[in-house]
DNA sequence: CGTTTTTCCGTAAACGTTTACGAGAACACA
DNA sequence: TGTGTTCTCGTAAACGTTTACGGAAAAACG
């Protein structure tokens, strides 16, 4: 037995009170409630004001039960390995843009935390099979995604924030383009003069840091520039791991001078090893950061970086995932909907 | 009518699957699956397996409809106003905390997220009248604040993190002695020389920055230096806010020679404008932080503040609330406990 | 006025669980 | 053998909705 709700909650009434309050049928209430066709106007408007009246709203248990739909989506939120004390301020505002779409649809936006370190299989097997949403949203995409096989098996309609090599082009998905932001920051520091550019990514499998290493290949390669591995160095993806790593690419024989980040946390943590080493970032050493936040803007110096637009991120995903359920759909039936959005620089002071 | 699974979906098995496949009946499938005593050993273990094979997992919502409880807890989610790009990271460990707990006692976490400015009473109106979750969470709690007046009245379980004068003793909360935090930023401060020590707070009725100044006031008044209302100046709750408010502080004739900043987010755009104004934090003058994260030992000069252990507040936190509730609370009944944790002071490079 | 259509509403089943109740079988005890 | 107890299980109701179906009353039509 788990907890109940207190005997003086002012907000148990049901379907049935207000039937027995008007003297009709649950089943003329119900209609009413759901606006049908098929209840006259009057009774109609009585129901609505004794709704208001009673303080009346249904129990979502007993609607998710016999529509068989939750009305809710569900977004797997994970701290990453090495998380301990920070996580990640990204989302707020993608949540923030996802959650007010949905609401236009009546949908509510649930965010499911997963323990560190799993990488969500579990959590996301919990949330499909007890059906605890009608949808999930992904992010943190990684090339081989297995949440995103998982859920294609299963047939759950689901969305990703970034790109995967999984699941074919069967599910909608929002991405940024950053492959193209790597080659600009490349383009960008080469004009300026630096041939020595390093590179410091996030580790594991995660798209976004391959895609930007992608664009950064080619574009060293189109302006002659030889790939040197020694300056490419990958870590948590958090201040931490920019602090631990960004070292690495220091070597004492012909070191970089400029330093692209994969994003803020790891170029706060980065800077702050390179003061550390006397090395004063937009001075001695140029730096650019592919997703900053800002938290870049708020630094000094403050960094050039590419600014991702969260708010209608969300948004936008929202509604591209709603397009891609049938039931949701207009008339025009469902459609898989797949958007890359170009990444802007924003010029600062770092570089 | 709503998105419903796909018709491939595999983890769509019921009690009435298991009992059909099993040759018995539902009732004694659902007593084996819940360890009820009367049921045979050997029928059990035969309902388990099939369970297993069959890929069972109870419905949530014919589970929680027939319980009357939802087995969740929902942690309410608030961007302030002003946070258009960036949120606030301080609540991953904390919910990281809070959900490995309450997964012990077989919970589930949900996050509501809320537009921002509603400051959340719609949002969690529609939580507690649709029973979505048995109880809440709160934080960013004021000192006077509606929510809490709401769901005592509403006979509702919560716990806060944050204490307010809202609701008085009867629900359990976990706050952190940021009155004490404030004089001991004073006292540090002033055994190093300085006498004019602005303070820099969110604006808002948030009691943690009521507190904050309660202890500043205190220990200057202890160190006989008078307060000075043109040195404390409120702010939106994030860099912007900093970044906008610092300069108040900063009067042209007898300006601060220290300046303590409430929380992380305010102390770097705080940070950013004094670097304008050609003033080195750590140089030129003082910074300390109430409440601090990575982000500012990673700043440079790395900043003294006080840490929160999060994500044992996390954990805590879910203990007490679980405690509180009658349902829930051990043989020894239920019981309402409030804490106070003692902030620590960890001494970095910009004092 | 008789017939057909429309309007409106009540009845009851269903969604997937949990659980109170009772019944049959097995067992113990005198 | 008769009575009482224990073990195990099936039956059915209940949680709060939604909705297919049918029927009564009213309206429309000839």
């Amino acid at each position: 037995m788990l907890a109940r709700l207190g005997e003086n909650c002012p907000l148990a009434s049901s379907i049935h009170d207000l039937a027995r309050h008007l003297n009709i049928s649950i089943g003329t209430v119900s209609r009413a409630l759901n606006g049908r066709a098929d209840v006259n106007a009057d009774t109609r408007q009585r129901v609505l004001d004794a709704a208001k009246k009673l303080n009346y709203s249904p129990n979502q248990s007993g609607r998710s039960l016999r529509r068989g739909a939750t009305h809710s989506i569900a977004f797997m939120l994970q701290p990453h390995p090495g998380d301990q004390e920070y996580g990640e301020p990204f989302f707020i505002p993608f949540l923030t843009g996802l959650q007010a779409k949905l609401a236009e649809s009546g949908l509510d936006l649930i965010v499911v935390m997963g323990a560190p370190g799993d990488y969500q299989q579990e959590r996301l097997r919990r949330v499909v099979e007890t059906r605890r949403a009608d949808a999930v949203v992904l992010a943190w995409t990684r090339r081989e995604d297995e949440r995103i096989d998982y859920l294609t098996q299963a047939g759950f309609p689901f969305a990703t924030l970034g790109r995967s090599r999984s699941g074919g082009d069967a599910y909608p998905s929002l991405d940024l383009d950053f492959e193209k932001a790597g080659a600009d920051a490349v383009d960008r520091l080469v004009a300026r003069g630096h041939r020595r550019i390093a590179a410091i990514r996030p580790s594991l499998d995660l798209n976004f840091g391959y895609l930007f290493l992608t664009g950064y290949r080619k574009a060293l390669r189109r302006h002659g520039i030889e790939f040197d591995p020694e300056l490419v160095a990958d870590g948590f993806i958090n201040e931490a791991g920019g602090y631990a790593v960004t070292p690495e690419v220091m070597r004492p024989k012909d070191p970089p001078t400029a330093i692209i980040f994969n994003n803020d946390a790891m170029a706060l943590g980065g800077c702050k090893a390179l003061a550390e080493m006397g090395i004063r970032p937009g001075h001695d050493i140029a730096v650019i950061v592919i997703v900053d936040t800002p938290l870049c803007r708020y630094f000094s110096p403050a960094l050039t970086g590419f600014r991702p637009p969260l708010e209608p991120m969300g948004r936008r995903l929202a509604e591209m995932l709603l397009a891609s359920i049938p039931a949701f759909a207009g008339p025009e039936g469902a459609r898989i909907i797949r958007e890359v959005w170009p990444l802007e620089l924003i010029a600062r002071d770092s570089d």
